[in-house]
DNA sequence: ATAATTCTAGAAAATTATTCTAGTCAAAAC
DNA sequence: GTTTTGACTAGAATAATTTTCTAGAATTAT
């Protein structure tokens, strides 16, 4: 077995036990079951469930941000950047539903814990790189003025509820479908 | 003591804990403490931990939905419609930041349990009647053809991820100042 | 080969959630 | 005015779940 394959697979498994039953609903023992790890085992790689939860937050923001900030340090102009924003979002949704949802629900939870202060971290070191990126565009006249938490907001916030609705089973268009409407809509907004 | 305000008091201290302490964290035995109740008491008025989450949810969006459908019934003009949308729900946020925190960041854990049905019922009852609204300016050709659940995302999704931000303290921004820049950008991104 | 380290195992302990029995209290029925 | 009924409270007992701990297997480095 290569080497921390086993601490992988408990992810795994946490995440199918998360998206079947719910994270408040998997015990341990579910996880170890799904798993075929011991409890020792669990304990040693992750110390307590909270941190089982914590460490399958971050690798699934880790892997988005990375796609993210790696089109767009390829991407000169501002609509273009505003509309990978959307495009990039959805399409990793798309392609990782379930650990989408498990991201989308559960910030809080993660932020509350005892790890809340390394993924603020994270999130902080993430936020100030797209930032300087869009601070050009902003400088150069091409976004209408408002706010940076605004700005973000507005381009991604629609995003998020479509998803999140999406992976809920309530929306009855397809996410894949409304990409380029919500790159339009998120360009349309802030441009200037 | 006036009858039920035990389980008033219930709900209050769990507010309190949840805000303190993450839901995660927080015990019966904290929210028995908080409240001045016992075992016996929590467990009549609940009869489990889930479906006190559940309750103090339900109550939440209740409050912030009657206020909504209140508004839009006295609303004839479609920017008007679009704009009570946003400024509602800001209010609500500004007036009861603990209950809209606990509601923006619990809405799967209470899908996932037991009460997902109920929640379910009432979101769509709520949907419909809003749709209903929301259905005549559509049809007159007021707004911008999309599907409706983009239309939904794209006004309110903006206000949620600022609000989800704001809250947690990580906004430079007052939400309340951005009340009327956000509706701006939402009756924007809709109309026709 | 052997020492050091990482990893796995599962029983034991601790913590937390839930059930259960025994009541109190206030209002309705008689 | 007492009895009865049902909602409510209490906390001990029980059950479920998480966490710790000790021992040993597997892997890597020396």
């Amino acid at each position: 077995m290569a080497r921390s394959s086993r601490k992988q697979e408990i992810l795994q498994a946490a995440l199918g036990c998360f998206t079947e039953y719910g994270v408040e609903a998997t015990t341990i023992e579910m996880i170890r079951d799904r798993s075929g790890a011991s409890i020792g085992s669990l304990y040693h790689h992750f110390g307590n469930r909270e941190r089982i939860i914590a460490a399958l937050y971050l690798e699934g923001i880790g892997e988005y941000a990375a796609r993210l900030e790696a089109g767009l340090i390829e991407t000169l102009d501002a609509e273009a950047c505003v509309r990978l924003f959307v495009s990039s979002y959805i399409d990793w949704v798309v392609a990782n539903p379930d650990w989408a949802r498990f991201v989308l629900h559960n910030r809080g939870r993660v932020e509350a814990g005892e790890m809340g202060d390394r993924l603020r971290e994270v999130n902080q070191a993430h936020g100030e790189r797209v930032g300087a990126i869009l601070r050009r565009h902003r400088e150069s006249g091409a976004f209408r003025r408002m706010p940076s938490d605004c700005f973000i907001a507005v381009v991604i916030g629609p995003c998020h509820d479509m998803a999140r609705n999406w992976l809920a089973g309530r929306s009855r268009t397809a996410l894949a479908d409304v990409r380029d409407l919500l790159a339009d809509i998120a360009w349309a907004s802030v441009r200037a």
